[in-house]
DNA sequence: AGCCTTTAGCTAATCGCATTAGCCATCATC
DNA sequence: GATGATGGCTAATGCGATTAGCTAAAGGCT
């Protein structure tokens, strides 16, 4: 093989880098050509499409963000590990929200799309950690989905700039998780 | 004033009912002029630009969502008025996608953007319902906040596909809102 | 060392879509 | 019936994604 100065995750990596700066919807095949001292055609030699770089950007979002949240709820359990999961979720959107963004909206594209473990990872983690909560088997899958739409509706309303009144956004997340957690234990 | 059979507003309209098929990602103006018989530049009598567009479909969004919660909140208080708060909003997601999108995508242009009084309009009727509940003059924006998130994490999710498991996404969303109100009581 | 295959990157060309420029027909008003 | 504003059209521009085909260098092999 010859040089091998560029590959598709190093684009990827960088396609991530340059979305988290300028956006997601702002990301262009031109713009990543150029960052990577490249002509655009060139990038055709490492990813199949635009569409395909937007959707290795999101399995490494997804990969990133699973990762995260497992590691911050290392070690801790019911509202230990609530608060740190979610903070850990919050403050990695809020580091990369073009990678985010790219997450979700991506879809898989079939059966055996690194996608979808990657997303069920995430999912796994915050099963581990409502489990915690010992709650009716029958509940659980409606706690995870509140709880999903919490954080996600939080971070999105967020990193779009959603909450402009002046009170402070962390206490308002700090607040939202105790909210979850004291929700959680009746 | 010649042939008026188009407007700025009917062209919005179709452009509204447009991306509600397609998904907003897929407005084009190209489609939205074969859509209405006309050929794509005529558009740019009524709308300065597909930017131009994209905004007043977010205006129409927020408009009528205001209008649906407000509707739905009308006479009720409490439990009562969250949980129809809420399905209003879900409803209109569900039926409203795309216009959904468009009005989370948008941003205001300035200040005196009519897309301001139209978000504030949403607001407020939330506003309204959650002074219902009695809460501590220092948490309601956070309870607002959370409120926030919640639904519009749920609706994004629900409309991005992103609940799976076949568990009832209905069941999940009244599940939910127990859930806030029984949160805002404590 | 020298050959050979592989391939990253380049230039040139195509295509679709948004947008602009300029022309024409029509309709409302006088 | 003249006239002026305006909706719609065709032609043209420009940009971004993508494809085709060429070139040269790098790694393996003898």
């Amino acid at each position: 093989m010859p040089k091998a100065r560029l590959t598709p995750a190093s684009v990827t990596a960088a396609a991530a880098a340059l979305v988290d700066e300028v956006g997601f919807d702002n990301l262009s095949m031109a713009l990543l050509a150029e960052r990577l001292g490249i002509k655009t055609p060139s990038l055709y030699k490492h990813v199949a499409s635009q569409a395909d770089l937007a959707h290795r950007i999101a399995i490494l979002a997804l990969t990133e963000v699973g990762d995260a949240i497992r590691d911050a709820i290392q070690g801790r359990s019911g509202s230990d590990a609530l608060a740190a999961g979610a903070q850990a979720m919050r403050t990695y959107v809020r580091e990369h929200p073009g990678r985010y963004a790219a997450g979700n909206a991506a879809r898989p594209t079939g059966p055996d799309d690194p996608f979808i473990p990657a997303s069920e990872r995430v999912l796994a983690s915050w099963a581990a950690m409502l489990s915690g909560y010992g709650l009716d088997p029958g509940q659980e899958i409606h706690a995870m989905r509140t709880l999903r739409s919490v954080l996600h509706g939080f971070a999105t309303l967020e990193a779009a700039g959603g909450f402009q009144i002046d009170a402070s956004v962390d206490e308002s997340f700090t607040w939202l998780i105790s909210f979850i957690d004291q929700g959680l234990r009746a």
